[in-house]
DNA sequence: TGAATAGTGTCTTTCAGACAATATGCC
DNA sequence: GGCATATTGTCTGAAAGACACTATTCA
């Protein structure tokens, strides 16, 4: 029977635990995932989401917001949990346990890696991905699937447009990621009914046609819906 | 850079890994969960989840189904990942993240333990609970509002009812889970028109008063609705 | 005034929710 | 026939979905 003085930490193998984030945005009229390079044993040279051992005094948000940063310079993402994945044979180093995030936001906020492992990162549509790593294809379908889902009842887009936007522009990002067309009038009188975004007062000028209303999200309701 | 020949796999301190499994019953008319007894430090006789820590060769899934079976004698239940818990002060014995994962059935199904670390199980209503172990609190509460919530979308209620059932003991079920009365006709007309239940075309008898048409959940439709 | 996009209203169908009377089987 | 539960239908309001024309700005 154990006590805290005769508990011993190492008496049994640990697998490892690793984050991998899924960072969404809408790059080319589809929607993207952020996909690194990688840089040493194993898959060495294919490309994977980036993501790494969780260290022991971190959170794994913490840990997945660190990984983002050191190999996508990306700072002050919202972060949600997806799944946890533990096949035993899904990495071929050693048991390893990954926590998938997910991220939406917009594509100008990845700069060039800082870490050693990573030479390069990359968008890549995600009906069109090259081969992945590991069983990160399984996590990329998994989090389309989770990300469409609460596309209907929460407001996980706001990462994906700016401060201010018109309604057609926030309803390309709702075409493109569910992947088929919304009738434009039951669209807005959806958006303008649920209060989640408002009205600034101001209009888009510079195009050579009618300017359209800014809106942006009303930030008392910047928590999800459900 | 490492190659498979240079990896070092006790490179890094690792964190520990467990699963702790929410098992859902209905009991006295009330929604209960299903705990243990702890056997030794830390939170030595406090009530916590049944879980334990995840073996090197086994899935997540598998090992909460192992302890279950070790803990609480349960075998052949669904279960469902439910969410990771990863505060790094969790657990005062080392970094601890847990899996946690949940399960709804009978509670006829639950034995005496086969393990050393634990002397007893019991069932304990969800709005009457013990302190308990851990961060085994927030799990739970995270666990009753997730059970809630899918309830109006799928048939998890299925592991709760037996075989055959009425409409009026699944009502009841959906009545102690939500915690509010449901109107009669409307729930019925509800699940008849989903088409998860069909009629068996038998009616339950022995009681002094009408006989109730005994239902089924319809095979082709176990997996989930969403 | 033409080009290009912004903006708007009605009808129909579906679903959720409120609400109460009759039917059946057993004793 | 009395008891206890089973079973059933209508109305209303809300939301979703189909559908097409007018308004505005700029070049």
């Amino acid at each position: 029977m154990d006590t805290k003085e005769t508990y011993d930490v190492t008496k049994f193998d640990r697998p490892s635990v690793t984050t991998d984030v899924l960072f969404f945005t809408i790059k080319d009229e589809q929607l993207n995932v952020l996909l690194v390079k990688r840089g040493s044993w194993p898959f060495e040279g294919m490309w994977a989401l980036p993501g790494g051992f969780v260290r022991m005094d971190e959170s794994l948000e913490s840990a997945a917001k660190r990984e983002l940063l050191e190999e996508c310079g990306v700072k002050h993402v919202y972060l949600e949990q997806l799944y946890t994945f533990g096949d035993p044979r899904r990495d071929p180093r050693t048991r390893v346990i990954s926590v998938a995030y997910f991220a939406l936001a917009s594509s100008s906020v990845v700069a060039n890696p800082k870490s050693d492992e990573i030479k390069e990162t990359g968008f890549f549509p995600v009906n069109d991905l090259p081969n992945l790593a590991f069983d990160h294809k399984k996590i990329v379908d998994y989090g389309v699937d989770r990300l469409r889902n609460k596309l209907g009842y929460t407001n996980i887009a706001f990462g994906l447009l700016p401060e201010m936007f018109t309604l057609t522009s926030m309803q390309n990002v709702y075409e493109i990621i569910l992947g088929h067309p919304i009738d434009k009038r039951n669209f807005r009188k959806k958006m303008l009914t649920t209060g989640l975004i408002e009205s600034t007062g101001k209009k888009l000028s510079g195009d050579a046609y009618r300017p359209a209303m800014l809106y942006r999200f009303n930030k008392r309701d910047v928590v999800f819906l459900n």
